[in-house]
DNA sequence: TATCTATTGTGTGCAACTTACACATTAAAT
DNA sequence: ATTTAATGTGTAAGTTGCACACAATAGATA
């Protein structure tokens, strides 16, 4: 199969989506030091944007968005939650995706009028363990990579403006989201848990106070302790007790202020 | 004038409007004793349904939803904001908005055709002073109305849906929320208020404390008394000072818990 | 083997806040 | 003048937040 095979296959016949309606996936993924966040590299261009797709006619939003995730990630039933609805007018500024006169984008041509027209696009945010996680570029991007979210560089369109608001939600509804749960793996010590709160906060927090909270609040398991550090006491390994956390999450959870 | 020609202008050319994209407002008032919400019941087969309309193809998503209920409450920049959007498959229900054999179904046989396509909806919360809000049905309407939130009845579509998510939003969003500024005159007593709290939280606060709390908040300031009521003492006249206010809403206002 | 080092786990005291309830105040009715 | 019913404020116990102290310990060092 060449890659105009390929290409046309993919994107299937234009018609079966839904016209004017896109997906934007802000996946975020911590690496036990940062955060970090799922980008392609577009081929044209070099263009880099936040991954996402179209709505099939006969598809609920949120399976597409499924869809797109599991496509880019490998990932099949993360956190994944639709948060803001970006509709502005001019959100798509004059950055084309297709340059007509490039050998790519005179192939596409029929999908480059199709981009040409009003977009509106629903954003959805994932929270995933980014160790299980097998980033897959599509056929028209270069790479699909994690950033760091401090080093995110120029995205196309609002991708930007959606990164933001998407990182502001994770901010103001820490409570209320499985940070935890669904950022770190089975198994991890308390400062990583700790620096995944500071991460998301941006500041500071007391180490004696915190992890007192943690054990508290009660959904945490207590493990074998890890002896693989340095010169210096061993800390326990925890993992989240599924139970008592579900109960937990919509009373709100974690480190607050 | 007739309707035809009524109807004609108010709909306008149906290629101007966003395919398959619409707006429905959950726009919320409050009468100094319980929540009421802003319905519309529909002329065609009397459906009760949220206010809504279509986005110009030329028009921002804010600006639509903003003129929509300019539109049906008179009010021109009350709090206003998108809190979710509406894209399952099946949330158009089988219940057509015209019936083609009434004669009013007949007429507009074009827009019926128009609206049988799968729509996305953007839900916008509004929260407005009942008594300077000025209901009017649109054209197709029968009525605009007020109808507490103890006793909505059933709505069109994905409606009674799309009303308790905005409701949700409002006990959740509670400390972020403009709750007194925008849902109270001018003035008002500190029962009132904390009737307004009561009835979002659907819980009773101790009179005492909450008292107190907003006092030390800082953001009241106080008037004269009002001397209308009954065989008691007479209570403070509050207003908020809005440079005050608006400086603590970005950090929670309220009564939390 | 004894000591040192760096990090983890827990304790303590104080201030702030929450919560429940008591008591004083007062406009209007009687 | 007294009563009534609601408002405005006080107080005490319990809880939580916050800063910092101290004990415990795996491995490094000698």
């Amino acid at each position: 199969m060449d890659d105009n095979e390929k290409y046309g296959e993919w994107f299937g016949d234009l018609s079966s989506f839904l016209p004017g309606v896109s997906i934007d996936c802000v996946i975020i993924g911590f690496d036990l030091n940062e955060l970090n966040i799922l980008l392609l590299k577009w081929k044209e261009g070099g263009h880099w944007m936040l991954p996402g797709g179209f709505v099939h006619k006969d598809e609920d939003m949120d399976h597409a968005a499924s869809r797109i995730l599991e496509e880019r990630t490998g990932i099949r039933l993360p956190y994944l939650k639709q948060f803001h609805t970006f509709g502005d007018l001019d959100r798509r500024a004059n950055v084309p995706l297709f340059n007509p006169v490039t050998p790519l984008g005179a192939q596409f041509k029929e999908m480059f009028d199709w981009l040409e027209q009003r977009f509106i696009s629903l954003g959805y945010l994932s929270l995933v363990d980014m160790r299980s996680s097998v980033p897959a570029p599509d056929l028209l991007s270069e790479t699909c990579i994690w950033k760091p979210l401090k080093s995110i560089p120029d995205l196309i369109y609002d991708h930007n403006l959606i990164a933001n608001k998407a990182l502001e939600q994770i901010r103001n509804q820490i409570n209320y989201l499985p940070i935890g749960i669904s950022l770190l793996p089975e198994k991890f010590t308390m400062k990583q848990l700790q620096i995944l709160y500071e991460e998301i906060l941006q500041k500071k927090v007391d180490r004696a106070n915190f992890q007192k909270k943690m054990l508290k609040l009660g959904f945490l398991d207590r493990h074998e302790k890890q002896l693989t550090g340095g010169a210096h006491k061993a800390p326990f390994l925890y993992a989240f007790n599924r139970e008592k956390y579900n109960l937990l999450l919509e009373k709100g959870i974690g480190y607050m202020s």
